[in-house]
DNA sequence: ATGCCAACACAATGTTGA
């Protein structure tokens, strides 16, 4: 089964380069972020004249995300468990973040898997297409809510995998963080340090701890985003902050991988690249 | 080469992102 993820800065926007890399990569599932617009609003009828079917969460112009499978969807879940949500203005003494309404950054489903006798779910991958909160600056009420984020995040599916031990979860996306020094061309370039900070880091890392594993980084080593701006993507001056998370069981089924950098060239590409694994399965 | 910010809502700019 192949998988991607893909934060596409609007779905809407990207709808010919959606099918032109689920065709190009042969891809069974495709994970996007940032689609930017609600469920009613996606380009639905293109995709599914592609064979696909499509799983989107989007409560207005911003995040939103969505699952598209031509190997079954099932179970949809719109938020995780625990997921913190965000409301703008000053914290009270002793806060770090104003909870608010849960945005749109994550929907998880059950992908490649046979319905049984029962009606039961036999097999499959658990898959989650997660949009990690930007932060904004260091010490800003956004970057705490995004530290808080990825802890609720990393709680909630350390408990599903010590539950479940065997089970195949996929915890693929933006995480907004960048892992090491060498995911990025220049550590110092990075304003206040935002995603290199030991916070994000160890949030980052967090989920190794319970046992996930990074699987893109054995195949791959370029960079997954270059901005926009100031010739980052002529001058490879990128970052690397998309993932594949995988439990035990699925990362021993990883047999391939690449990031593919050639979809940031040209007219009207996302600034972010698809991250694509093979998992024999 | 791959090229100098883009998408959205809304109706001129403002917000957001990384």
């Amino acid at each position: 089964m192949k998988i991607a993820t893909w934060n596409i800065n609007s779905a809407r926007a990207r709808v010919d380069r959606i099918l032109d890399v689920l065709d190009r990569h042969d891809l069974d599932v495709l994970a996007l972020q940032e689609i930017k617009c609600k469920p009613e609003q996606f380009p639905t009828a293109e995709i599914e004249s592609a064979g696909y079917e499509i799983a989107a969460h989007g409560l207005n112009q911003w995040n939103g995300v969505a699952i598209i499978s031509r190997v079954g969807i099932a179970d949809v879940r719109t938020e995780f468990t625990g997921q913190p949500g965000f409301k703008k203005g000053e914290p009270a003494e002793g806060e770090l973040f104003i909870a608010g309404p849960v945005e749109a950054r994550a929907i998880g489903a059950r992908v490649g898997a046979e319905r049984a006798n029962d009606g039961g779910l036999v097999g499959g991958i658990d898959l989650w297409s997660l949009y990690v909160p930007n932060g904004r600056a260091v010490g800003d009420p956004h970057y705490h809510y995004k530290l808080a984020w990825l802890e609720a995040l990393q709680a909630a599916k350390a408990e599903k995998l010590a539950a479940k031990p065997e089970k195949k979860i996929a915890l693929v996306g933006d995480f907004n963080v960048i892992p090491t020094d060498a995911d990025v061309w220049d550590p110092a370039a990075m304003d206040n340090g935002l995603y290199l900070t030991d916070a994000e880091r160890a949030a980052f890392f967090a989920f190794e701890d319970a046992g996930f594993v990074e699987v893109s980084r054995q195949f791959a080593t370029n960079y997954t985003f270059w901005d926009y701006q100031r010739l980052r993507f002529p001058k490879n001056e990128g970052m690397r902050i998309d993932f594949v998370y995988a439990s035990p069981a699925l990362a021993a089924a990883a047999v391939a991988g690449e990031i593919d950098r050639d979809e940031r060239k040209g007219k009207g590409a996302s600034d972010h690249v698809p991250v694509i694994i093979e998992f024999d399965l």
